[in-house]
DNA sequence: AGTTATTTGTGAAATAAATCACAAAAAGCC
DNA sequence: GGCTTTTTGTGATTTATTTCACAAATAACT
């Protein structure tokens, strides 16, 4: 087995169960302890851990520190991430907002947006006009983006950072994005989710309406 | 084959892409048109439709307004959604300010807080005291919800809406929800998400490094 | 009307992901 | 020190999903 994107993002959430645990005292954990914790399997979690080379203590499961430690070196968790954020409404503005960056090596360094009475180049995390996207992210080095612009604009945002050197996107907008071979995309689509939580709640209901037609 | 989460999902999407494709002046389509318009293939529309029973024309492809009715059918679209929303955050109001619901059939009929100072049933949607919530949700027999509240109230909040009746919710809290076996729940976790992308596009850097070493 | 080109629909094959089954290591007990 | 119990690590198996390969239909052309 080879690392698939679903894997690499189980081991994410290892490393995060791995705080929780440590935090309420776990020296030691075992493969079940993670399981229990991200809601896997045992098994799944030792496969995980074999493919990438983390190997624990038979009988002894693994040693909590030395375990974050391999992850955060693995995940490159002992880095720092800059990223920018295209679009400054809502999503962009809880975004800027959320605390839960804080240990994760992640740091938006700056917003974009077209709209210049949205600009402001004191606040903590500075919105700047998308005419010095390019400038800035080859200034910072940036390799990923947040895509929160209207659908409308999205394809053209995304092109411009995909000119400026940016390698990855989380696309917030609820559209087909096209980008190179190469590029990292990621969708989140509330739409979409929303959807298909709908669609299987019904669906629970179709059956129990057929059960009891059936009695 | 039987209905995967994925192809329940994609069933949307092509729902979706119909409705620009008929924007753009289309009355029939084939498996490719679909395909390229969600980024799949065509083997897999079929596939997808021979699944759902959803049938086309043998070289004359699908009817566009046809197929749309029959993935209504399907999907539910043809009926209203309401659902709540807990947390009037700011993913709270960027999802209550989202226009992407328009033609969903999805309508937010309230946010819930527990902070008084944001309570505001005037508001086209209301924001109500989470003591409410369960009457409300009852009253209004809704049966999904939206988790927007930070991460050590989620699981309160969340057990309200089962208590409530509430069957399906989305969950923007970076936490593991404990939910009874029938609970459908999706997770949206900003961060981990983004680390997936920073590790791939990482990875491709080092990679990179590699390939030029080697040279 | 016959022929050709195109497109659907679906079993069969391939690929990917999760689970099983069990050997091997190591901690603790007697 | 040997025996027992627990837990890891992984090849083999199963299950799920995607892709392939091709027969069957049918629209369009001659």
């Amino acid at each position: 087995m080879k690392a698939s994107k679903s894997s690499i993002a189980r081991l994410y959430s290892y490393r995060e169960a791995l705080f929780r645990l440590k935090f309420l005292g776990f020296v030691k954990v075992f493969s079940e302890n993670l399981a229990d914790a991200i809601g896997a399997t045992a098994v799944q979690v030792r496969k995980d851990f074999s493919v990438f080379g983390l190997v624990g203590n038979k009988k002894g499961g693994y040693q909590v520190d030395e375990l974050i430690g391999k992850l955060d070196t693995l995940l490159g968790k002992n880095k720092k991430h800059p990223i920018i954020v295209a679009g400054s409404g809502h999503i962009g503005k809880a975004l800027s907002n959320y605390k839960g960056f804080s240990n994760s090596g992640i740091e938006i360094l700056a917003i974009f947006d077209n709209d210049s009475s949205k600009v402001n180049r004191k606040a903590a995390i500075p919105t700047l006009p998308v005419a010095e996207l390019k400038d800035f992210v080859k200034k910072h080095k940036i390799k990923a983006g947040v895509i929160a612009v209207p659908e409308t604009s999205a394809q053209q945002v995304l092109d411009l950072m995909i000119e400026a050197g940016i390698r990855g996107a989380l696309n917030f907008a609820p559209i087909r994005l096209n980008v190179p071979e190469s590029f990292v995309l990621n969708n989140m689509n509330l739409v979409l989710e929303l959807d298909t939580i709908l669609y299987f709640v019904n669906a629970l209901d179709r059956q129990a309406q057929h059960e009891k037609h059936k009695a």
